[in-house]
RNA sequence: GGAGGAGUGGCCGAGUGGUCGAAGGCGGCGGACUUGAAAUCCGCUGAAUCCGCAAGGGUUCCGGGGGUUCGAAUCCCUUCUCCUCCGCCA
């Protein structure tokens, strides 16, 4: 959520800066909406500035043994006056929020305008592996080594699902336990949330109302309580803190969740993302931070640096993109993805998005903190990163680390937890 | 799932229809006293929002929502959370 104070002062830089990452929008109906609501609201405290009044009277005059009678009648037009203006307000309001609500963040001053073609690469580490054999797929390669099952996983869940078995889920737990050390080890606390969520975590990540269609929902004859199975942790870990007033002095606060993410992925299916790089449900590790204001800068490069460590960890190779404004979520100001070499789709893919959501979802979620030596709280910054996301990762693992037998080397720092050095079809 | 009880300001806790944003205490901040500290005394000490250049003023908030009433922390309905007992169950 914007500030409609900021909105109301500033109209023409806020339109330009959201020119970046969406079409010209006009301001005048909310800013129409927005006067009417205070004036109504004018209107209203002065009649129960009224109310008040007379009621402190009453009993005073009913001591002296006056007759109270008229001013009983008046006050009864007066509440039904009020009445009429509360309903007239609740309507003005509801229409700004509804208009606020939907509106993005503004991008950060040095984030690319336009849509994902406008995106930078901004590092990269590593090489592309060259292969001196025929290579083989993912798809292929879990298959072969027995660790994903993607026939019996249509089966149980439908297209999109899919079963790790023997050493595939040996390999994603791994994964989960070399993100749980790395993260502890940089002073994250970790945390493990409800998978099922009231609709008002996604209202104050940003992801409601607009991507509303994209979560699996839970029956419920009420829309207000209709819970969903969370797409990421994120929307979890940001309500954490809602509605809290936090201690200047606990800042930043640092957490990691473990969920797996549940999204319905509509419409976006394409060969090239089958096997494990697109599905409804995976496993991701997700980092988050509440920061003071005029930290969120430096916070976010340090997210962004400890995700690329993990990566590189691994071994893998990747790039990390600065995203344009069309490509980065609503909710966020600046956007950086690490993106890992897929060999077979000869492309880079997401595993780690690192954003800085400044006060956008502090806003929506009245999240703030109070400075030492202040009296008003001031709304804080949140931040989060993927670390990481698995599924992404075992395709990466096994199609840059295969070797021309069919069998794949377990990166060095999963060692401990897979207890073999290599996976080969013999040995499964 | 059933039966009771409770939810008040940073914390504890009083308040059962009227002048209550709410006694009292603790904590915190400022001051006096003191070489300093403790103790003591005095004062201040929630949030949101609107009007206003400001000073200041108004309104709302006693778990959430709705209702009764001229007037609700107080009465009614509903919902959530916690506690106790019973039942059931990984």
């Amino acid at each position: 959520m914007l500030d409609i104070k900021r909105i109301r002062d500033h109209t023409e830089e806020v339109r330009q800066a959201l020119a970046k990452r969406m079409d010209a929008i006009d301001f005048r109906e909310l800013l129409d909406w927005d006067e009417a609501r205070r004036r109504t609201q004018a209107e209203l405290e002065t009649l129960r500035s009224r109310r008040n009044e007379v009621s402190g009277q009453i009993p005073q005059l009913k001591k002296s043994g006056e007759d109270v009678q008229p001013l009983f009648e008046e006050m009864k037009r007066v509440g039904s006056e009020i009445k009429a203006l509360e309903a007239a307000a609740a309507e003005h309001e509801a229409r700004v929020e509804t208009f606020m609500a939907r509106l993005p963040n503004i991008p950060d001053e040095d984030v690319p305008s336009g849509d994902k073609d406008n995106n930078q690469v901004v590092a990269t580490w590593g090489d592309q592996p060259t292969f001196d054999f025929a290579t083989r797929d993912h798809v292929e390669l879990l298959s072969s080594l027995k660790m994903v099952d993607y026939e019996r996983g249509t089966k149980l869940g439908g297209r999109g699902f899919w079963i790790y078995r023997g050493d595939g889920s040996r390999l994603e737990w791994a994964l989960l336990n070399y993100f749980v050390e790395t993260h502890l080890a940089a002073g994250y606390e970790f945390m493990l949330p409800p998978h099922i969520l009231l609709p008002q975590c996604g209202y104050t990540a940003g992801q409601f109302p607009k991507f509303g269609d994209d979560v699996f929902y839970l029956e419920s004859t009420e829309e207000r309580e209709r819970q969903f199975l969370l797409p990421t942790a994120e929307t979890a870990l940001i309500n954490l803190h809602r509605d809290e007033i936090i201690d200047e002095g606990s800042l930043p606060l640092k957490y990691f969740a473990y969920t797996p993410c549940y999204r319905k992925e509509a419409g976006s299916y394409r060969t090239e993302e089958r096997g494990t790089v697109r599905g409804h449900q995976f496993n991701k590790v997700e980092l988050f931070q509440y920061t003071r204001p005029e930290d969120s800068a430096a916070a976010l490069d340090e997210l962004l640096d400890h995700a690329k460590r993990v990566v590189q960890g691994l071994g893998l190779h990747y790039q990390v993109s600065l995203l344009a404004a069309k490509d980065c979520s609503d909710s966020m100001a600046k956007t950086l993805d690490i993106e890992v070499w897929i060999p077979s789709m000869r492309q880079y893919k997401e595993v780690s998005s690192a954003s800085n959501a400044r006060d956008y979802q502090a806003r929506r979620g009245q999240i703030r903190f109070r400075r030492q030596g202040t009296k008003k709280p001031e709304l804080l910054h949140t931040l989060n990163a993927s670390g990481l996301a698995t599924s992404r990762l075992v395709p990466a693992i096994v199609e840059q680390f295969q070797q021309a037998d069919g069998s794949v080397v377990v990166p060095e720092v999963l060692r401990k937890w897979m207890g073999k050095e290599r996976l080969s079809p013999s040995a499964t």
